[in-house]
DNA sequence: AAGAAATCATTAAATTTTTATGAAAGTTTA
DNA sequence: TAAACTTTCATAAAAATTTAATGATTTCTT
């Protein structure tokens, strides 16, 4: 189940939020200020984040900012909640980094729908992803580009490398791995995945993929 | 989901119709300048582009004309954004590319609207398609020409054709396939889509069609 | 720090899955 | 009913996937 930031400093707001979120299923953590906000990610990097624009300290949009400036969140998605007083023109201008936002005072409903909907997009936009260094994954055309060049990867690879890319510098457990690529009922041996990895490795480039010992692999983005 | 290309030199714009369409589900990608649009264009075929008419550099219509000029591009659809200040006339004049076109300033409402009926108009538009090296598709007369030979096609070759040539290089699944050209309750073994593919394959050009093992076949565009 | 244990890497070979293809058997259509 | 179209079947071919075996590396123990 997704994870859930919720960043606002009236414990109220926190607690309706998190109250309906988790009613739905979602895991929540909750932050009261900017920093630690910014601490809790760090912490367990969660799916989403719901955050107040107006904080004392710290407020939203620089929170916002210091996230997206790590390459590492960049796979976060950001919800604002506003105030409807707040002007549009300046949520526009914040809207770089957010990929939502959502006016106060807010109706569960409307939480629940746009959150589901933001984690929903989330697992189609994977459709194309650019990664680093000139590599990029379509998923409905079923085609790696690494520096322009075509790769054609077989099925089990490319979701192997879909997946790894869908969360760089993540670390996939192995048993993730196996759940996610090949499904909860097959069995295979374990140096299966090691197979792929090596044939990944070849195609895509060697360093791209680094392997965290005993517990499993990660798509490297950035260096 | 389709792809819609925003153009636009001012940033707000951009962002207010990126954020819309978004929200709506589309796969926004922008860019801020006519040479930076072709790019893009070159680098994900969209769906849609939204086309600022006045733009510092190559404007709108100069963009519009390099487009069309390639008939790659031809099933691109094309939306002018234009202010209420200028004039009809040139409007009318530079229609002959444009498939629709809004004035600003653009009420989220209006732009979704009209964005969602092009995209619709265009699903019962591909009565008629041309495709590369000299293929065309015409729906009415279930006729196909390859360099200007007509091939008349059987039904089922001619759906399964349609239906893969409507998003060339994109991969349709097997279970894609027997949903759309066989339909949901029809049952037939995976073996018939072969055979069909086969047929197509000796009559269209047997590099056409490429099979992607595992997922499905597509449709190549180019080379 | 040395040795043992566990975990990965790598290659080649074996196996399985998936598709191509020709021919034939049904089906529909004119 | 012949002709055209669809579908199935059987077999060949190709490609993808998995296993197995061996070497390398890291981690853990003592």
């Amino acid at each position: 189940m997704p994870v859930i930031l919720v960043v606002d400093d009236e414990e109220d707001i926190r607690q309706i939020l998190s109250y309906n979120l988790k009613k739905e299923g979602y895991h929540v953590i909750e932050a009261s200020q900017g920093d630690e906000a910014l601490y809790q990610i760090n912490r367990k990097k969660p799916d989403l984040i719901l955050l107040d624009v107006m904080m004392p300290g710290m407020d939203g949009i620089e929170v916002c900012e210091v996230l997206k400036s790590n390459p590492d969140n960049s796979s976060i998605l950001i919800c604002f909640l506003t105030s409807r007083s707040e002007d549009y023109s300046q949520i526009a201008g914040l809207d770089a980094g957010a990929d939502d936002y959502i006016t106060k005072p807010i109706k569960p409903k409307v939480l629940i729908s746009r959150v589901n909907a933001l984690l929903r997009r989330r697992e189609d936009s994977v459709v194309e992803m650019k990664l680093t260094r000139g590599i990029e994954i379509n998923r409905e055309k079923y085609i790696v580009e690494k520096d322009g060049n075509k790769i054609r990867l077989p099925r089990k690879e490319f979701e192997l490398l879909a997946l790894l890319a869908s969360r760089p510098d993540c670390v996939f457990k192995r048993e993730i791995i196996l759940e996610k690529v090949w499904g909860n009922d097959v069995i295979v041996g374990d140096r299966t995945i090691d197979v792929h990895i090596r044939k990944l490795r070849t195609k895509v480039g060697e360093n791209h993929i680094k392997t965290v010992k005993g517990v499993g692999y990660k798509f490297i983005s950035n260096q």
